[in-house]
DNA sequence: CCAAAAGTGTTTCTATTACACCCATGT
DNA sequence: ACATGGGTGTAATAGAAACACTTTTGG
C-alpha cells in the first residue's frame, strides 16, 4: 500500500476529546461522561476515543460525537492538539481537542443514561481527569471569540428561538448581562434571521416572536458582534 | 513505567510542519526547505519532523525550528492539526501545523544553504507537498487576525524599527495599503512603542526615528486595530 | 533647489453605548 | 387591574476613515 515507509519507531496513540457544549434557556451546560476504564475510572471526563488508523481525525471526533448522542450533522470544530508527554498518566497519548455545539432538547435522558453522561453547568463542572480543565477553558473561550465573530450561537438552540433564548444564550456564554435594544438591534441588522408569524407562550404571557435563521444567506458576519 | 497500558494498535506517526514567516521589508517571506528524503525528495516543503516518544509535541515543533534556523526564543504558536488519513502518500501521519515569526536579518545565507532552504515571496511560493498548501493558507489567516488583536507584528522586525517599516509589514501581511496618519495614531495609542533617539538613515534623506517595543507593558491589545 | 520619504491634525461619518417607556396577555 | 416579560427609539459618545500639507536633507 505505501510506496514508502518511513523508518521511525516513535508511533504514538492518538486520540480526540470533544467539548460539548449545550445551552439550557439559562446556562451554558456541558456534557461530561463518568469514565468507564482505567486509568481514572469513575472519574468525570469529555467524551473522547482513540483515532484508528484508517480513518481521519476529524471523522474520529464525529464517530466519537455520534456514538455518545446519535445526532449526525453536528456543529463541530477542532480546538487545539494537547501533546504533552505526561498528559495522560497510563501512557503516551496525544489528543486533539474539538468542541462542538448541540441543542440540548435534541439530547435525551435515555441517552445520558446509556453512557452514564451528565449535563453539568459550565461554571460549576467537576474536577475533570488529565488536561480536560485545560480544554475546557480553552473551548470556553475560544467559543466567546467565535461567537462573536460568527452566528454559530443557533447550533445551540431549537430550530425556531426567540430574541430573549437568543440573547440569554450570548449572555450565559460572555457571562455578563446585554441590554435588550442593542442586541436586538445588532442581531436583526446581521440580516440572518427570520421573524415567524407564531410566538413562543410559554415564557410569557404576551408571547415572544419565533425567529429562524435563513440559510440562504452567507453565514459569515461582516465584522464583529461586539455586545 | 506505565501504570495501565491501553490497548490500541492504532498507534501513529505523528509530525510537526512549521510555517515560518519573515519579513524583508518589502514583502511577508515563507521558509521552505528541499526534501531530502522519500517521498517526493527534490520537492519544496515546509519544515517538519517526527514527534518522539518522549518529547511533547510543542517540543518537537521547537526542535525542528531550532535545528533549522539556531535560535532559540521564536516565537510559535500551533496552528492545526492535520489529520486526512492519505495526506501523506507514504503513509499514516497526521501533522501537527506551528507558524512562527522570524526576523529575516537574524537568518543567514550559511543556515540556509545548510539546510537547502529559500526564503519565497509568500505570494508566488511553489507548490508544495502533500496538503502543505491548505496549512500555508490557513496560518496567513490566522496570522491576519493574530496581528490584529495582539502585537505580534515586531518579531518579525529587528529589535529597533521605524513606523514607516512596521506599517510595510502591517500593508504586507494585510495584502492593501494603509493610512499613515491613521497607522501611527492607531500604534502609537496602544502605548507600547518607544520612541528612540536615533535615526533610521538608510531608507531616506531625512531618516526615520527608531522605535522598540517597551517589554515591560503588558502585551495583549485592548482591543482589535481595525487597519 | 529639488526629489523623496517622514511626520503631523482635523473633519466626517459610522458604530457603540446608555437609557425608559408602552404593549400584550394570563391570572 | 396588575404583574410579567416583550418590544421599541433616540441622544451622546467614541472610534474609524478620509484627507493634504510641511519638514528634512542628500544629491
Amino acid at each position: 500500500m505505501d510506496i514508502v515507509k518511513y523508518k521511525s519507531n516513535d508511533r504514538i496513540l492518538l486520540a480526540v476529546d470533544c467539548i460539548i457544549f449545550g445551552f439550557d434557556g439559562q446556562q451554558l451546560k456541558l456534557l461530561l461522561i463518568k469514565r468507564d476504564f482505567e486509568p481514572q475510572k469513575g472519574k468525570w471526563s469529555l467524551v473522547g476515543g482513540f483515532v484508528s488508523k484508517n480513518e481521519s481525525v476529524d471523522d474520529a471526533a464525529i464517530r466519537v460525537l455520534n456514538k455518545l448522542t446519535g445526532f449526525t450533522d453536528i456543529y463541530m470544530e477542532q480546538l487545539h492538539c494537547f501533546g504533552e508527554v505526561d498528559r495522560d498518566t497510563a501512557g503516551r497519548v496525544v489528543s486533539i481537542a474539538y468542541y462542538s455545539l448541540i441543542n440540548i432538547a435534541n439530547y435525551t435522558e435515555q441517552l445520558a443514561d446509556d453512557h452514564e453522561a451528565k449535563w453539568f453547568e459550565v461554571e460549576s463542572r467537576p474536577p475533570l481527569i488529565f488536561d480536560h480543565q485545560l480544554m475546557v477553558e480553552k473551548a470556553l473561550g475560544h467559543l466567546r471569540e467565535k461567537i462573536t465573530t460568527h452566528p454559530i450561537g443557533f447550533e445551540l438552540l431549537p430550530a425556531k428561538f426567540t430574541l430573549p433564548q437568543l440573547q440569554s444564550l450570548y449572555e450565559a456564554i460572555y457571562g455578563y448581562p446585554i441590554d435588550k435594544r442593542n442586541f436586538s438591534k445588532k442581531i436583526l441588522s446581521l440580516g440572518i434571521l427570520k421573524k415567524m408569524k407564531d410566538k413562543d407562550m410559554h415564557s410569557s404571557k404576551r408571547g415572544a416572536y419565533y425567529y429562524t435563521i435563513s440559510k440562504t444567506k452567507n453565514i459569515l458576519l461582516p465584522s464583529r458582534l461586539n455586545l
